[in-house]
DNA sequence: ACTATATCTTTACATTGTCAAGATTGAAAT
DNA sequence: ATTTCAATCTTGACAATGTAAAGATATAGT
């Protein structure tokens, strides 16, 4: 089985010699194609080096380990994030919209790549501080959404450092897309149901926020 | 450094004559320690064996492979989830008492058990249906935190069915969890505010629901 | 007392992450 | 153009780990 992804994987490699042309960015691109269809448990260094066409000591140069890695794939799920997000947002100027599109673009997220957001919030400790490049674009999507929460309470008329307000809209948006992706916890019948929990957790998020500022 | 671990574990092992008494709870039991104090990474079966004063082989007899184990030890901290909410709801007729004592249960038991948390809610996929015990105990919650949302929402003199509400109040409590128990994505500055925003939050989600319900 | 079954151990093996040493390449320096 | 050097990648090896198979031991039922 895992004989017939690693001839996949190797048949998908690209052409080189020796020197390999931006052999890092083809390790967190491969790596991440193998998160998403195979979950974590599938995502080996070797899998990855093997569909990179480099010898499995290979990732050694450009991560200090397997965790180093994981947190370059980290990173690089943050800048789509925050990419969906800017894409969601833009040309968006009524506030009430624009705090859905914020949330929904975070649970969308969740939803389209699962695996991901399982790293991004999960079970394995990634200490920022030890990942600069981690920390950095985590940080670049905390001040966006800062922003466009800041943007959306101006726009309905308020007046609000904004900061502890969007810690807490975020916090929700996090509760959401962490439901969303859980198997566990949720019974069956609530399943179908999760479509209409986002929707009225908005709603709900935004009541709140309107008692709440007045 | 592993030696001295594995030292002070064995000798904390219970003496027995081959045949272990309830050898599958003091598994799960040891595997809740070496979690709680180093990581998902530091459980290993062979510690865990070894801390239990059996031999690394001996798990597969109550447990199907090493997940089977993690699926054990995540009902247990269900239990302990579940326990944790009834001691902080029993006896409490308010109803925001109500509501804010069951998120904060939640969230303190994040804070407590973070990696026990993490497991829970976390990146390694245990779906509930390979798991009876755990699905059973995470219903056994879910009914619980759906019957005390219910009766909150009718002492408030609310008619609602609950339980969409409920999943929506249990999306906040996740969120807030969660990004407590996170640490790449929050900002240094914004940790001392995590309790203001635990506060806040369920101000707002009270809010919410009191202009959702009317 | 005997047997059968459950329980645990021993042994072995494949996978994996990591390390050290060596091979290869491209580029700078002479 | 040749040499040198640093960066890049490979090879080989090793320890840790999960898992499976086969054997040893104790408990319970007859």
């Amino acid at each position: 089985m895992d004989d017939i992804n690693n001839i996949i994987d190797k048949a998908s490699k690209q052409s080189y010699s020796y020197h390999h042309i931006n052999l890092r960015a083809t390790l967190v691109q491969k790596a991440l194609e193998i998160l998403s269809t195979d979950g974590i448990d599938g995502l080996t260094l070797r899998r990855v080096s093997g569909a990179a066409g480099v010898s499995h000591a290979a990732p050694a140069h450009y991560f200090r380990d397997k965790k180093g890695l994981l947190a370059a794939v980290a990173a690089e799920g943050f800048r789509t994030l925050t990419a969906d997000t800017v894409a969601a947002t833009q040309d968006c100027r009524n506030p009430k919209k624009l705090l859905q599109n914020c949330v929904k673009s975070y649970v969308r997220f969740a939803q389209r790549e699962p695996q991901v957001f399982r790293l991004l919030f999960g079970t394995i400790e990634l200490n920022s501080s030890e990942y600069p490049e981690l920390h950095e674009v985590a940080m670049n999507h905390w001040n966006l959404c800062i922003q466009l929460f800041k943007t959306a309470i101006e726009g309905l008329g308020f007046n609000d450092d904004g900061e502890l307000l969007g810690f807490c809209i975020w916090a929700y948006s996090q509760g959401i897309a962490s439901l969303t992706v859980n198997q566990t916890i949720i019974p069956p019948h609530m399943i179908p149901l999760k479509e209409a929990m986002l929707d009225k957790s908005i709603e709900l998020l935004y009541a709140g926020l309107i008692a709440n500022l007045k």
